[in-house]
DNA sequence: GTCTATACAAGGATAGAC
DNA sequence: GTCTATCCTTGTATAGAC
């Protein structure tokens, strides 16, 4: 009985799966720029091996299946997702909580472009993999804000706006920047946003948003 | 010499060129269905084929190469897209172009959401087709309705936003319901999207957007 | 003018060499 | 543990039958 399941170490592998670990990022990386681009049918594992600096099969024998890939970068979006504004009271000052919505979700879709693209190309063509997650656990999260966002209407610190409507519109005008940045770059004529930009469209959105629906900080219920 | 050139007539054609123009459009339908779901990579001519009650083969005859098929479809929706709001001027009220913005953009994203979604994708994988439309027609579009929006802010009919952003601002926000329709379907727990639904969405959208931006209606000039 | 048959490349996935 | 060689399906496109 020689060495059966022991794994060989070669090329200053140290032994510590290093080498698994950096190939694995380097496909999640490259996989979530293919899959953004031209969505789960339109991806190649080629391509994505390509990007990754890795033979095609590799990136079968690291992930088993362009299936199983997909579905681990939707879950790891989700994740980052989830770790947004998660818990809210109807104690909170609207104001804040609204321009911190505003501000972090302007934030994930910059820092993580591809992700989001990603998950717009998913919802595009008729979230096949992500059904429940939309009408369970996401549901469920926008509708628990909803609630708030009505109780502060009743209370009179912002008008009675539809709360949902509310929330698509926030969503949509921040994801926007990067799910249709081929455009914003083509008609402002800009190369990149530049961090200043993303300033100063993210206190446009606040800006506007919040006087649209009227929402008083507390300052001006004192002022009143 | 018998007939060469000469088209064959069978099946009840009548000769007049009934038979393409129905398989043509029936082509088109299905292709726009297929390239908006799957982009343009992940569309399959098989499946588009099928869509459409023809043999695969039929698709190329017709529309000569996938390619080509996908350039026509971006065409007719940039000549829809084009038909819209065509001319505004310094002298006309805010308030009221600005709702028939919102309106007449939300009719489109409804009356062609398959149109809608085809455009999204499109942009989502970099435009690369798009590119010169983008930074040319469109971009001289957006940047003439840019300038009317300052000129109404000059004159204090509006708050001093940037015009661009707002343009964006409310493209994403009535795109919103066609592209990520999926989305909204899931949350709300919907199975479509019914007429007095869009109605009360333009309407939030029209208040908070006018609210926002601080526009003054001719009536509130009088008032004030 | 329409459709069947076919060419040839690229796709995902697996077996087996190293 | 990693990579090469290969299988089989599906993709676009074309030639030629009807």
């Amino acid at each position: 009985m020689t060495q059966r399941d022991a794994p060989v170490r070669t090329r200053g592998d140290s032994g510590n799966g290093a080498t698994r670990e950096r190939n694995e990022r380097e496909i999640l990386a490259a996989a979530e720029r293919v899959f953004a681009r031209h969505g789960y049918r339109g991806a190649s594992l080629q391509d994505i091996a390509e990007q990754a600096g890795l033979p095609k099969s590799n990136v079968l024998y690291y992930m088993g299946s362009k299936r199983g890939l997909y579905i681990r970068l939707l879950e790891r979006m989700m994740a980052r997702w989830n770790a947004l504004l998660d818990d809210i009271s109807v104690e909170d000052d609207p104001a804040e909580v609204l321009e911190a919505f505003i501000r972090s979700k302007m934030e994930l879709s910059r820092r993580h472009p591809e992700g989001s693209r990603l998950f717009a190309a998913e919802i595009l063509g008729g979230a096949p993999f992500l059904q429940e997650y939309l009408s369970g656990e996401l549901r469920d999260w926008v509708q628990a804000r909803a609630r708030i966002f009505e109780q502060w209407a009743e209370r009179g610190l912002m008008d009675p706006v539809d709360p949902v409507w509310l929330i698509f519109l926030i969503w949509s005008a921040t994801q926007h920047y990067a799910d249709f940045e081929a455009q914003v770059l083509g008609i402002t004529g800009k190369e990149t946003l530049s961090d200043a930009d993303v300033e100063r469209i993210t206190a446009f959105l606040t800006q506007v948003i919040l006087k649209g629906c009227g929402v008083r900080s507390r300052d001006d219920r004192v002022a009143s």
